[in-house]
DNA sequence: ATCCATAATACTGTATACAGTATATTTAAT
DNA sequence: ATTAAATATACTGTATACAGTATTATGGAT
């Protein structure tokens, strides 16, 4: 099964790594003809990633003026992170019973978390799949949708803050916690769990942006 | 302050409007070239608010193959409204304590939808504006913007029964009670029973949608 | 030199053009 | 008559062109 995929979503994606990973400082405008031009396609694509970019909250647009970088703002990612937080438990209330062979694998991304320091990149994807694999038998495709998409908001701020703080691994022992109460068959404690998790998460976050 | 709006948001709104009115049948095309030409610009714009409308669930799209109304599915009754019914919760609990007068606003158009029978667009209206007033005090605008467009897919919904029932008046019983535990300054009870209006209201939309 | 006015530039939003693929239509074969 | 192949049409995705507005640069007045 061949799938030919439209440019907009590999520029989406392109341009979306960019500013996650910070080589455009918050207030930058992002022009669609540079953009085309760097990325050797027309202002077509461009424009329709950087729609659905400022769509999804990770960037500004003002009518006329373009689009623009976002500054980093503590109320955003406390507004983000309501809203993930909420997602999410909501995703694993409604998951049925998770497999030992999903719990493993939570595990092991814990371990590879903690072992992993000072590279901000692959301490987020870790973070990003311990999540995804915790969430991925919730039979709402809508939900698991609409989580992917915000936490990449949430993941703009995780990386500038993990590029700034001194190479400190995350506390993985929120994660291990959840997991617990999972293979007990504990579902509500692993939710409050989980939205606690968030909470200190965003929390901390928060504190750092408005630093 | 005058304020130049795209054109792609006009159109988007025209033809979210065409489709929750139902003038196209599920699995219709909708052609970019035929809308264009038919609300007078070009396609431009007309593809923005396509592919927005996409990404927002309201239109099912397949690469090469353009933009189609989707199928009234039961399924995705029960995935918007799981998810509306946990954002709207969690937008009432982060809502400051609603002062009288809103309350009043929220009596008054109950009153309202009361005496609505037949005419599903104003039903619909009366029942949306309820739903906004009620959580219009929440400081997370993020939450409030995701809130309204996903109620776009359920208003398709909403639309659709309306206008295959007899002419039946919305039951405005869950809204007194939900205002009355307001009133009381209970916000948990107001919580809880917006929750179950929700689910109420799905296992509704999902029973007439699966017939 | 600083500030304002004016002109030049550049960029955004929208329209149109083009190429390739899916869909519809016609024609031929069983 | 029904199905299959082949051709024609039409539509999508992408590129380019155009018009109008914001932004920057330039020059003159204070």
């Amino acid at each position: 099964m061949i799938h030919r995929s439209p440019l907009r979503d590999e520029v989406y994606r392109q341009i979306l790594d960019g500013i996650q990973r910070g080589d455009s400082a918050p207030g930058t405008r992002l022009r669609d003809t540079a953009l085309a031009s760097s990325l050797g396609v027309s202002r077509t694509p461009v424009r329709e990633a950087l729609l659905r970019l400022a769509r999804d909250g990770v960037l500004d647009a003002d009518m006329g003026r373009g689009f623009r970088v976002p500054p980093l703002d503590s109320r955003e990612v406390g507004d983000t992170g309501q809203i993930l937080g909420a997602l999410e438990a909501l995703a694993l209330e409604s998951s049925p019973e998770l497999p030992p062979e999903l719990l493993d694998r939570l595990a092991e991304l814990d371990r590879k978390l903690e072992h992993t320091r000072g590279d901000a990149t692959r301490c987020a994807d870790l973070e990003d799949e311990w999540h995804q694999v915790l969430l991925e038998r919730c039979p709402n495709r809508q939900l698991l949708d609409l989580i992917a998409t915000h936490r990449q908001i949430s993941r703009r701020y995780l990386l500038a803050y993990l590029r700034d703080s001194t190479p400190i691994a995350l506390s993985t022992l929120p994660h291990q916690k959840i997991g617990e109460s999972l293979r007990k068959g504990d579902r509500p404690t692993a939710v409050r769990l989980l939205l606690q998790h968030w909470r200190r998460g965003i929390e901390e976050l928060q504190a750092w942006t408005a630093r």
